[in-house]
This record gives structure tokens, C-alpha cells and sequence, in this order.
DNA sequence: ATTTTGCATTATGTATCCATTTCGGATAGC
DNA sequence: GCTATCCGAAATGGATACATAATGCAAAAT
């Protein structure tokens, strides 16, 4: 008799603590340069110290928070050196990816980049900031996605995490806005094309554009 | 009054047990699908189980181990397919890292580079495998520390980590080899002249070559 | 003989406990 | 008034204890 069940994955304690606590300061609900104390997180999820301090050290090698011994966790900073060294590391993952995507995405997962790019256009056009940052993370997700790399879909995920931290992204110029929308219409059609080579330069083109106006932004904030 | 004190380090003890194990899992003294019980783990280094298993946690997301939720931890398997991940973004990576070097390593580094190519010529020439793999190391790491981004040296240091398990470099085939070394004699030669572009591809080309012998070598004892 | 079931053993997951270190305020000294 | 020092409280690092799930073997059933 051949039985049929589904596969219930029990997590343990510290894999879902590793989950809600990097969601936690990606989504900015823990703030850079907050500490962490694991009393409170404790109380807060209702567990013990042990499986919370695994998920703390697994975020540490993440790089989300910062462990200094004896003294605690922090929210690690975000600086503008970081994001210096950041934003070339996922400029070449994104190439790669890219590159990756254009020989092994499906031609069904193309058109879903490009539904997603006109409902993007379109909040563009609207000036609505939020929606239009969901969609542009989705497009990034689904080239990922199409590379067909889970490695390189990791990694990049670490590093864009970071990035992510206090929810810088919801920021931009209209004049930057308008030319990242221009390079989302390039990236679309290179893609279309299968235009590795192509889709690769301008993705890291994009990624460094990026890179000035998060930095510009930046240090405008720290004055 | 100022004092001058050695900056003393206090490492914590899951720090430490991570590097060791780390150590032993690359070095090959831990072979991948080799089950590490914690407790044979703890008495083997005169811990308790909290800080090991931390340790066990960071090794599971750098991906040199598997835990699988309450049946414990295995040195992970290396397989093809996961090879055929790591290697292009390996590729990207170090392909970054010689644009970057190209910019930022000093003339001195280039010269250690040159020196440490000219010992591995030699042991080339001499047909000793051993210390050639060691300089070949050497070099790479010397161009990625010439970049000046420790993230990108970071991130490429655990992707090497999981590629290096098990020792898996020392073979090579006589032809390999010798391409090998021609490889690295225009890497070098790209490196003096400060040609970021040139550097960049080249690596990838020979990260590329690399993976395609360790691939077959991977297949051939599969059997 | 092969398969299944039950139980004892073992290992892992989590909670708790103790030792050390750090932090903060109060007091003493200048 | 300001700084330095000394406690006491609180937090962290690590060890231990307990609960639960997995494993292995032997006995029972087919």
C-alpha cells in the first residue's frame, strides 16, 4: 500500500528565530545600532536564551548584527565603507545572474518580468513610491530566480539584506527616478532578447547608479 | 599617562570551535557525508554542548555542514550540480576582485605576487604538486587582499571553503597543469600592466578550466 | 525467513543554572 | 564642582539538566 502524505517540515525553534529576527531588521522594525538584548527578545518570542542565541550567531555571519563579546548584540550600523564594498560584490552577482537568467530563464518567466515591469511602469507614472520599490525587488527576485543558481540566489540574498537594513531603498530624486525607470526598459529588453552579455552591463550599470544615490542619501541623513 | 597595551582578543568559545572545525572540515580531517555527533564533538575538544553547537549553526549556513532537525549534523556532501553553482559565481567573484586589484593593489603586492608566481614555477617545473597548490592558493588570496574589500574577500572565502573540502584540488593532469601555468603567466603578466578588464576575464576563463578538471575528477570517483 | 512491533538506548532540542564580566549609580577624594 | 573608585545589579558565556524525538535490537507475528 503506497500512502500519500504531506511532508510536514518542522522547523526548529532557532531556524524560525533566524527568520523572524532578519525580517525583523530588514523590514526596519529593529532599527541599526539598536541593541539587542536577549532578555527582551526572549520575552518577546517567548522562548529560552539557548535556540535565541543559535539565530544570533547565525545572524551575525550574515552580517545583520554585531556580537561583541561579553557585552551583546547590536543591529549592525550601515555605513557608507560598507556600502562601498557592498554594492560592487552585488553589481557582479547581478551580472552573473544576468547573464545566468538569459540562457535559462523560461520564455513564461520573461513575460512575467515583463507584466511586472509595466505594473511598475505604471506606479511609476503614478508616483507611487512604495509599490513601485515591491515590483522592482520582484523583477531583481525573478532574474535571480531565472539564472537557475540557488548558490548565487543565496549569497546575493545575504548581501541585499543588508543593503535593505532600515529601509534605505525608500528614497530617490525624480530626476534618478526617471533614469532608473530607463534602465529598467534596457534591462527588458535585453532579457527579451537573451542578451547576456548586454543584460549583464547594464545591471551592474544599474546596481552602481544605485550604489551613488544610496550613498548620496546617506550622508545626508548622518549630518 | 598612555599605555601601550597587545590588544588581547577575547575570542569566545564558539568563535574558536567554528575556525576549528572550519579548519578540519577544509582540511579534509572531517570528510563531507561523515555524520559529527555533538557529543563525540565536545569531548574531543572539552566544551559543552551550548557554545558547539553555535558553532554548528554558523558552519550550517556557510553551508560546510547539514543539520537536519533532530537527527544532527553531517559534514555536507559536494556534489556536481553544486559545483556547477559555485564555480561561475566564484568566477564573478574573482573577477571583481583582479578589476579592483588593478586599481588598488600597491606595487609592492604586485611584486610579492611575482615572487610567490616565480616559487610556483619552479615547483612546476620540479612536477611537486603540493607546494605549487599552496602558492597557487597564495597568489589568488594576494589579488583578492589587493582589492581592499573585505566583503568580497569574505564572501569568496566561503564559497572556496565549500569547493576546497576535502582536498579536492590535489589532482590535476599533466596537460591541465601545464595550461594551468600558462594561464597564470598571463594573469601575472595582466597584473603588472594594471589591466583591470583583461584580469578580469582571464581569471574567469581559468576559474571556468578549473572547474571543468575538478568536475571530471569529481565524476571519476564517484564510481 | 522476512517483516513488524515494542522497548531500551542514544542523541538532539530546549530550558535552566552558575560563573564572570560589564554597566551604573553612589560615595569618597581632590 | 568634577573625577575616580567601589560596590550591587544586570547581562552574557558556558555548563548542566530535562523533555522529546530518533535509532537499534530483540522478540513476536506472518
Amino acid at each position: 500500500m503506497t500512502l500519500s502524505a504531506t511532508q510536514l517540515k518542522r522547523r526548529s525553534l532557532h531556524e524560525e528565530l533566524t527568520e523572524s529576527l532578519r525580517e525583523m531588521i530588514v523590514s526596519g522594525e529593529l532599527l541599526p545600532g539598536r541593541k539587542v538584548p536577549e532578555k527582551d527578545l526572549c520575552e518577546a518570542f517567548g522562548v529560552s536564551r539557548t535556540p535565541l542565541r543559535e539565530a544570533l550567531k547565525v545572524l551575525a555571519t550574515d552580517g545583520l548584527v554585531n556580537l561583541e563579546p561579553n557585552r551583546g548584540a547590536w543591529v549592525s550600523r550601515i555605513t557608507v565603507e560598507e556600502l562601498d564594498e557592498l554594492f560592487p560584490v552585488m553589481g557582479a552577482l547581478e551580472a552573473l545572474a544576468g547573464e545566468l537568467a538569459c540562457k535559462n530563464i523560461t520564455d513564461d518567466e520573461i513575460a512575467q518580468v515583463s507584466a511586472l515591469h509595466d505594473r511598475m511602469f505604471a506606479h511609476y507614472k503614478a508616483g507611487e513610491l512604495e509599490p513601485y520599490f515591491k515590483l522592482n525587488q520582484q523583477i531583481h527576485e525573478t532574474i535571480l530566480a531565472g539564472a537557475r543558481n540557488d548558490t548565487l540566489t543565496v549569497q546575493y540574498g545575504v548581501l541585499a539584506a543588508r543593503v535593505r537594513r532600515g529601509r534605505y531603498m525608500a528614497n530617490i530624486t525624480p530626476e534618478r527616478w526617471r533614469q532608473a525607470m530607463l534602465e529598467h526598459e534596457h534591462i527588458l529588453r535585453a532579457l527579451k532578447a537573451r542578451d547576456g552579455a548586454r543584460l549583464a552591463v547594464i545591471l551592474r550599470e544599474h546596481m552602481e547608479k544605485t550604489s551613488v544615490t544610496l550613498k548620496e542619501w546617506l550622508l545626508s541623513q548622518q549630518d
